[in-house]
DNA sequence: ACTAGTGGTCTACGATCATCGAACTTGGGA
DNA sequence: TCCCAAGTTCGATGATCGTAGACCACTAGT
């Protein structure tokens, strides 16, 4: 897999950005990657499941949109589409954003404190 | 069947939310429930589709929160709980309703005109 | 070049979902 | 009362999804 498919600012739709956000684990990444802010490494985030699993979870938020995955080297770095996806569909970062989790989940807790430390 | 679930207020969950609008199906009766911004006969809507499944998508989006459905006789009618989204997930609504369709579908067109008439 | 280890994908499987036909329930007339 | 109209529920089927074990690619160190 060289080339990872990321589908241009006019080609999101809202469905398929309900449909990647309709998922729990996927949604606590997402909001997970929101209050960090800035660009995480794919394994800083997803170790409360497999790694198959949260690749999975990775590439349905890639390609609906949501994320970009950049690769560099070994690494692969994770954002959220933030300017696009203010501009395409205003509103759905900050719904996801403001309707926090009721808890943090352990590994979120340790990505955030990671990022912070 | 005597008594028709609603979610209250504080138990509607954007993951839910967002999983009863990610098909387009039932994004398409939203929409059009926003369009005509009343109270709508179940069998004023759905009519691309048979009768059970139109039952199954109106289930998911009451269940969800996003619609409220009462009963009148034999018929039922449909409204979009817009205050308590609006209160609860601002911005929710707007989104959808601003991502216009693609194309309206000829069951949507239909119930368009037929409201208008 | 070989090996070890890290990082990510492929494949299979169980669960859920969307769809529809058919049978059932209920209410409103003729 | 008898029948139709409006919806729901049930059963079945094909598709999609979430999960995780097994497998592969790449890098660094020796």
């Amino acid at each position: 897999m060289r080339v990872l498919l990321h589908p241009a600012e006019h080609e999101i739709r809202l469905e398929n950005l309900f449909h990647a956000l309709s998922d729990p684990a996927r949604l606590e990444v997402v909001r997970t990657l929101i209050a960090l802010g800035s660009e995480q490494s794919c394994n800083s985030l997803g170790e409360a499941m497999a790694k198959s699993t949260f690749s999975h979870h990775l590439k349905v938020l890639r390609e609906s949109g949501v994320t970009r995955t950049r690769v560099a080297g070994t690494h692969r770095y994770v954002t959220v589409r933030s300017e696009e996806l203010n501009r395409r569909f205003p509103g759905l970062l900050d719904l996801v954003e403001r309707s926090g989790p009721p808890a943090l989940t352990d590994a979120a807790a340790a990505a955030l404190s990671a990022a912070r430390a």
